[in-house]
Parts: C-alpha cells; sequence; structure tokens
RNA sequence: GGCCCCAUCGUCUAGUCAGGCCUAGGACACCAGGUUUUCAUCCUGGCGACAGGGGUUCAAAUCCCCUUGGGGUCACCA
C-alpha cells in the first residue's frame, strides 16, 4: 500500500451561530478532499470570542455535520493527537507564540485607547483616507513599553506589518498580491490578554500541521496578515484556497434576509441529508457537467479544489426542492414512511403509537404521495385531508369551481352513489372498484371529469391530488360515503362563498 | 471610498488553466404538447447566455488590456 497521506485539513467553525449552510459546504468540501487523498480531516472550535460563544452552538454544529455524514478524525470531542481543540484551552501556546514576536519586535505593545480609535477611524472617513491605525505606537521604545505594562496601562499587542507586499498562491484564484501598505497593523492580544482570530488561527494551523486552509471567500483579505504572520514565526506556510460565497436572490452573502441559512432549518423542513449534501456540491462544483444527481462517494471520487469556480452562487430553493423530491421518489416507502413520521406526529395527525398500530394504513397513505412531495414535511401537509372532519371539508376554491361546473344537473353523481353503496358494503378495494367504476361510466357513456371532480373535491377538497379510489380506501367505506354525500350537497347549493370575499 | 476577488442562459453549471472538436452542452425554473380521473410523476419539443470595447492570432467563450457591473473586506468578530 502507499504510505499515509500527510495532507491535513480542517473546519474551523466559530461556536457563536448555527452551523450555516456555507460552513457546512466547507466542511463538506474539506472533508472529501482529505477523503480523497487519505488525509485527516480534522475539526477545531474557535471560541475566542467569549462574549458569543456558547457550548450549545458547539454542540449544534458537531450535530449539523453528523447528521450530513461528515465525521472528523479528530475534534473536541474525539480528542486527537494535535489536540486540544478549541482555541481556549491552548492559550500557552498563543502566550509563547506572542511573547516571541514581541521580543523579536515583530509585534509592539499599543496603548491608544478605544476613544482615540474611534477618533481616528471618524477623521480618516472624514477627510476620505484608508482607516486603520496610525501606528502612533510603534516608535515607543519596547523598555518603556515594558514599564508602562508593568505599571497596569492597559495595553494591546499590535502586529508590525514589515514593508513591501505579500503574495501567495490560491488553490482556487491563483496568484493573489496585496501591498502591505494595504494591510493594518492589526491588533493580535487584546487588553484583557485574549488573543484574536488572525493570530490563534496560525499558531494553531501551524501547531496542527494544517497543510492546506480551504474556507470562505469572506477571508481572503485576512490571508495577507495571516501569511505574514507565519513568516514573522518562522512557519511553513499552508496552501490556501477560498470558495466562493454562496449568496441570498439578492446576489449578497447568503442572510436570514432571503432566507434559512441555518443547516438545521433544511433539516427541520424535512430536505433529505443526501439532497442537502447533493445541493451543497452543486453550489461551486460539479461532478462532470452533466450529472446533477450524485452521492458524496462522487464527490470524495471526484473533488478538486481547483476546479471550484470562482465566482459566488445563489441559493436556489426551487432547484433544491426538485432535488430533493428526486430523492423522495428514488427512496423506498418504508424509508420515506419512516422519515415523514416525525412530521406527522408534530401536525398532530397520528401519535407515535398510531403510527405503530395503524402502520400499513400510514405506508398506503404515503404511498399515494411520495411522488409529489419534495420535502418530508410536505407529506404531512398533503395528507392533511385525510384527518379533516367528514363533513366539514375545507374546499380548495379550484376544487369546488371544478366540482360545480363538472356536477351539472347531479344526475350522474347521485346515480354513481347509489350504485356505490352496496358496492362498499364489503370494503374497499381500490383497483376493483376503479375497474368496476370505469366500466359503470362506459356504460353510460359519460366522461370522466364528469364524475371524478366533483367526488374529487367532496372527498380531498382539493383540485389535484392521489388516485380516487386509493383516496376511498384510505377513507374506508363510511366515511368515503359521509364525504360524497356532504360534498354532493354543499356543491349543489347555491354558490354563497363560492369565492371569499 | 481604498484594497482584494469575480463576470457563460432568470438560476446552478460544462467548456477557460493546455485557443480550433462550441452555429456554446446539461440541469432547475418557465412555456407548449403527449400520458393520467385531476395534480404530481414520466416522455417530447421550445424559450434562453459567452457584460461591453480594444488588442494578440490563420483562429478567442477561452490569452492580454481597459471600461462597466457584482461581491467581499476594511473591529480589542470570526
Amino acid at each position: 500500500m502507499t504510505s499515509p497521506s500527510p495532507l491535513r485539513v480542517r473546519f474551523a467553525p466559530s461556536p457563536t451561530g448555527k452551523l450555516h449552510v456555507g460552513g457546512a459546504r466547507t466542511a463538506l468540501f474539506n472533508w472529501a478532499f482529505a477523503r480523497r487523498h487519505g488525509g485527516t480531516f480534522l475539526l477545531r472550535i474557535e471560541d475566542t470570542d467569549r462574549e458569543r460563544s456558547k457550548p450549545e452552538y458547539e454542540r449544534a454544529i458537531l450535530e449539523g455535520l453528523s447528521w450530513l455524514g461528515i465525521q472528523w478524525d479528530e475534534g473536541p470531542d474525539v480528542g486527537g493527537p494535535y489536540g486540544p481543540y478549541r482555541q481556549m484551552e491552548r492559550s500557552a501556546q498563543h502566550v509563547a507564540a506572542a511573547r516571541e514576536l514581541e521580543a523579536k519586535g515583530a509585534a509592539y505593545r499599543c496603548f491608544c485607547t478605544t476613544e482615540r480609535l474611534d477618533a481616528l477611524r471618524e477623521a480618516q472617513a472624514a477627510k476620505r483616507e484608508k482607516p486603520g491605525y496610525d501606528g502612533l505606537c510603534r516608535a515607543i521604545p519596547r523598555a518603556e513599553a515594558e514599564r508602562r505594562v508593568a505599571a497596569g496601562e492597559p495595553a494591546v499587542l499590535r502586529f508590525r506589518v514589515p514593508e513591501g507586499h505579500t503574495q501567495f498562491v490560491d488553490l482556487i484564484r491563483g496568484d493573489v498580491t496585496f501591498q502591505n501598505a494595504e494591510v493594518d497593523d492589526w491588533v493580535m492580544v487584546r487588553t484583557d490578554g485574549a488573543p484574536t482570530y488572525n493570530f490563534v488561527v496560525v499558531c494553531d494551523d501551524s501547531a496542527m500541521a494544517i497543510t492546506h486552509v480551504l474556507r470562505g471567500e469572506e477571508h481572503l483579505t485576512n490571508t495577507p496578515k495571516q501569511v505574514l504572520l507565519y513568516h514573522a514565526l518562522g512557519y511553513q506556510v499552508p496552501r490556501f484556497g477560498h470558495f466562493p460565497l454562496m449568496l441570498g436572490t439578492d446576489g449578497k452573502k447568503l442572510s436570514k434576509r432571503t432566507g434559512d441559512t441555518a443547516l438545521e432549518d433544511y433539516r427541520d423542513k424535512g430536505f433529505p441529508k443526501e439532497a442537502v449534501l447533493n445541493f451543497l456540491c452543486l453550489q461551486g462544483w460539479a461532478l462532470d457537467g452533466k450529472t446533477e444527481v450524485f452521492g458524496v462517494e462522487d464527490l470524495v471520487a471526484n473533488f478538486d479544489p481547483t476546479q471550484v469556480s470562482k465566482a459566488g452562487s445563489i441559493f436556489d430553493i426551487q432547484k433544491f426542492l426538485w432535488l430533493s423530491g428526486e430523492y423522495i421518489r428514488r427512496d423506498s416507502l418504508e424509508s420515506v414512511a419512516d422519515h415523514c413520521a416525525p412530521h406527522v406526529v408534530a401536525k398532530g395527525w397520528l401519535s407515535a403509537s398510531e403510527l405503530q398500530s395503524k402502520r400499513e394504513w400510514y405506508l398506503a397513505a404515503v404511498a399515494t404521495e411520495k411522488e409529489r412531495i419534495h420535502t418530508y414535511a410536505e407529506l404531512a401537509e398533503r395528507i392533511a385531508y385525510l384527518f379533516a372532519p367528514d363533513d366539514a371539508l375545507v374546499f380548495d376554491d379550484k376544487a369546488e369551481a371544478n366540482g360545480r361546473k363538472q356536477l351539472g344537473d347531479g344526475n350522474l353523481v347521485k346515480g354513481y352513489v347509489a350504485w356505490l353503496t352496496p358496492q362498499l358494503a364489503k370494503g374497499v378495494e381500490a383497483a376493483a372498484l376503479r375497474d368496476a367504476t370505469k366500466a359503470w361510466m362506459a356504460e353510460r357513456g359519460a366522461k370522466f371529469p364528469a364524475l371524478f371532480q366533483p367526488l374529487r373535491c367532496a372527498l380531498t377538497g382539493e383540485a389535484g391530488g392521489p388516485d380516487l379510489f386509493d383516496v376511498m380506501a384510505l377513507l374506508g367505506p363510511e366515511r368515503t360515503l359521509a364525504r360524497i354525500e356532504s360534498g354532493i350537497r354543499r356543491l349543489s347549493a347555491p354558490a354563497t362563498t363560492g369565492t371569499t370575499p
């Protein structure tokens, strides 16, 4: 066998919110990249924002990834040889790196107050100058700085950005160059001693032997700061790759304004996880340009970060819904039924125990809608009519209009009911009843819609839906007749509420 | 506004790195027809794009430049 690949990648979310779908895609691509090359995929929690980091968010992120089946080889819960995997637990290393940098003169103490910084920014904005730290404290001799710090004066540690320019090769974008003059003397360590993201990310990626840093494009402008830091620390610079952003329908970074952003929202809405995975792949990557429906095994076998598109992609819920429907249609009846069950319970249609005791009936109900639904949650909505009161079914406007129009003088339907009633005495056998009904219709030379439209409205209250004999079978003889009688009466009556005011 | 990134159908994309095989392919959506008791599925067909302008070349969606447009980022957030 080949020797183990040293490739190591990571997904490093901050536990300050639910797992974003964009983050999920970043994790997925990193994971696939590692799997394809026999590398290691690790999870690191970037919890350096003490204010906003919450344990429950960390839990939610881990759950989200687990739901998708993205497994990490090392992480906060499973540990690993490069732990710990929460940044706050690695502060000893960060402090050491900060001291080293300060001693080398690559970083310096800054005593500027928030007030001065705010005023500075305001003045820069007023003069339309580029905002940024003016380097006032750069000139303070280290001895003096140390004295002031020892005296208890609040200070941050800033990185001393050198002259010149910084260049790196982005796996997705190619050469990227920044003039160092454009890079701020950014804060590495806060007044309270807590390190900031751009600082710890370098320390930890290096300590964890990360070979490829693949993340979202919003980090592109952070990269020069980090590259400079790698150089200052004498660390080997990893390869970088910045995935294009996932955008909302407004063309801007996906936000709650234009749709759900959290992975769990889609899980809760009943999207099959395979569909989520597949759709995430399609945002920025294509298997062969032709195949739309494929699984993670195809991603793993073919993923190459250099093939990811550079431009952002709008999150198209229509296509997502279509894809989701594809997965549901291809899945087995039992599986779909099981996935839909929680939504049926949530709607209150059936209890968990009824789902057990009426399993056959439930499966039959799911079978009637399986090819019509796009999400598991949609099933619960579509079978709602089965649980409505038989004498007060809500009629959809179009269904009622069609029913009234086709009903005519009502004689055909009345004749059918007279014929049907004794037929139902022995129960509803859908196929047989369907054939018998068609024969009955043929004898009379009647058009199908004349019978089926009023019946459909009476039975389901809707303009479209499953085969009516399947519906009758689900309803059973009594409820079928009760609905037909009540429905025909309503459709025969003057159209008082035909069109809602 | 500065800097950085980006630019193929309405949307996701193939093709761009290695220029000719592209009168630009696929998918979603949309439209029209077929199937069906209706809706959905399924089948057939249609609509629909290389942002604009210069260059380089025998040849450019593909390479270069400019313009325009879009996005990201400018925190003691990550």
